[in-house]
DNA sequence: TTATTATTTAGAAAATTATCTAATTATTTA
DNA sequence: TAAATAATTAGATAATTTTCTAAATAATAA
């Protein structure tokens, strides 16, 4: 897994507010470019690079695409975080 | 704290390997540079983002200038993080 | 089959970011 | 004081990213 790709990610505000919608619901590309006001096209993108960095998945149903976060990523991210803080014990 | 500043320093890989250059030692931004390829006014461009996000804190001591770590931010990540990982427990 | 709806792909423009060299500032040493 | 060292600032260029409109694809409904 590349790792550069989730940090990019979730570098993006509208992407971040992406993750926080498929909190707790699936939703389809549709309902959820109806939460922000740039084009639809420009979600399709955002949620393209969501999936590269594999923190969401999309399932086909019908002629809807459905969306729904993948949190394993996020662990080697939250590992990372964690070892940041750890580090600084030593000499504090 | 303007977090979008936060997630946008760790997007890019030079400022996170900086980051784990501090983890365990304060170091001038010459010997930060030092580990790097790139030119040091490049460096001290990534560190200038790095303390804009609160994510280290820069000391003078003579002609040097000291960086240091500050892990306080990322609790904030942290708990998003988290919170995304959470929100799914009901669904799933 | 034709029209409508959902979504993506293509291609381009605008904005942001990363990087460089040259110049500047501040400090220390000879 | 003059030279050397450490680091930043300035200004430019190249690369990447975000966003748009228009067109294409796929599925459903009339």
């Amino acid at each position: 897994m590349k790792m550069n790709l989730v940090y990019k990610a979730l570098a993006d505000p509208t992407r971040r507010d992406i993750l926080n919608l498929l909190k707790n619901k699936n939703l389809t590309a549709g309902e959820i470019a109806d939460h922000f006001r740039i084009s639809k096209p420009s979600i399709s993108h955002h949620l393209n690079l969501l999936k590269q960095a594999d923190l969401v998945h999309s399932e086909k149903e019908g002629q809807y695409i459905y969306y729904s976060i993948n949190t394993t990523v996020l662990q080697d991210v939250l590992a990372w975080l964690l070892s940041l803080q750890e580090g600084k014990e030593k000499t504090e």
